[in-house]
DNA sequence: CCCGGAAACTAACGTATGTTCGTTTTCAAG
DNA sequence: CTTGAAAACGAACATACGTTAGTTTCCGGG
């Protein structure tokens, strides 16, 4: 009994991308094992050979199909928001967020399953990952340039609000207590007043926790300026 | 030649967590092998047993001192940081954010191995970050109650903070182009423009971009009731 | 009808891994 | 000096895993 009645190479290789996917995501690359991926699949566990070529060659696929469609569906996005910076930044959040929720499991893997990557894949899907969060330092870029941002530092701004953004999938349930719109709605929210130029007050609200005293001096001098340049020293 | 001169239990002992901590870091709990841990501690694989119940056990040990070295730092700052919501604030977010500089591995393994651990492990653990977040929410709602602080959500506001503080961890390097100081300044600010509330311009600015009708209706009556349990599995 | 490839099967290989076991050596207490 | 626990050793066990090999069956094109 080998090649069963009805069997279709693009159907299996599907499931196994998408059982693959979910034991990834619950155990992690290491932990899964090709004979459990077979088994929810239905078939034996040299015959995932006919569609993969190695556990490896598995997990870069995955990982490299999600970042590019990532990419292009941003990009996307982005053009029919249309010019305006904010609208753009908006549009941006709205859909990290709303892609982040429908591909969870992708999201994850790629997140934090980088690490099982040999060097040359590895090197691939970080570029990609640069990439994608150079459209973010960028957008943060033009709403500085407008003056309607007022960020000292775009790159960490930007990594803060990707983590942020990225870290509701962590906890985010479609059958939770907020839909997805609220969830957009309230990390828009924090996001934007988190680099909004704010009106009047808006020097020293970064200082630091112990002394109320420096509150009147600095006004807004350093907020252009770039961060102290070079490193310290140990 | 066993018992090797010069040996020290509570020595080796501490030398197996410390290189664990760093394996696990590195490759994940999965991926890590005793063999390598033994080498790199400078012992025999059969040695680690005389330290260690179970690789797992291991695991667990390392997680829950470092929660409960979490929960206890956070605490002694909060108390030195006295009565008023928002110092207790900056306070919080301070301290998360050099706890974790400090200690990366610790916090990554925690954050990430969380599903590595079996059930009435990882519920233990989960017990403990609960009650963590417990902490940060419990700020954010004093400062609610003050009115410094303009949150439609508690919860999920301390999620997303936590996301963001968390993920600096993620890149942060002790040699890089930003202090320890500077990173605090941009993230102490970060959060507080995202949660604090700003005059005049209060309203519309979290309007869903789809249906602004369930607005008004909840109020803030809700941040108080629980999400939807979470669940471990898919 | 026939035939070659696609896609499945069964079986096994080689290795790696967590863990156990019995032994041996050091050190400190009596 | 004796003794017993602590802490190391080397060896092995049992299993699990990724992968390969050879074989068998179904289906579509000639």
């Amino acid at each position: 009994m080998a090649r069963i009645s009805g069997s279709n190479g693009a159907r299996t290789a599907a499931a196994i991308r998408s059982s693959a996917r979910g034991l990834i995501y619950r155990h992690g690359y290491a932990a899964m094992n090709l004979r459990e991926l077979a088994t929810e699949v239905g078939i034996s566990p040299g015959s995932l050979y006919n569609h993969i070529t190695t556990k490896q060659g598995l997990l870069f696929d995955l990982i490299a199909e999600h970042m590019a469609a990532l990419l292009a569906e941003t990009d996307a996005a982005l053009a029919a928001a249309g010019p305006d910076p904010m609208a753009r930044l908006r549009a941006f959040i709205a859909h990290h967020l709303l892609y982040h929720f429908e591909r969870r499991q992708e999201v994850f893997i790629a997140n934090f399953e980088l690490r099982s990557l040999e060097p040359p894949n590895h090197a691939r899907v970080v570029a990609m990952r640069r990439s994608y969060e150079g459209r973010l330092i960028a957008l943060l870029d033009a709403g500085v340039a407008t003056g309607e941002l007022d960020i000292p530092d775009t790159h960490v701004a930007a990594y803060a609000i990707l983590a942020m953004l990225t870290g509701v999938c962590t906890w985010y349930r479609p059958d939770g207590r907020l839909s997805k719109e609220e969830l957009v709605a309230l990390h828009t929210r924090l996001v934007l007043d988190g680099v909004r130029r704010h009106r009047g007050e808006a020097a020293a609200r970064a200082a630091p926790p112990a002394r109320p005293a420096a509150k009147a001096q600095g006004k807004r001098a350093r907020a252009k300026t770039p961060l102290s340049p070079r490193r310290r020293g140990g």
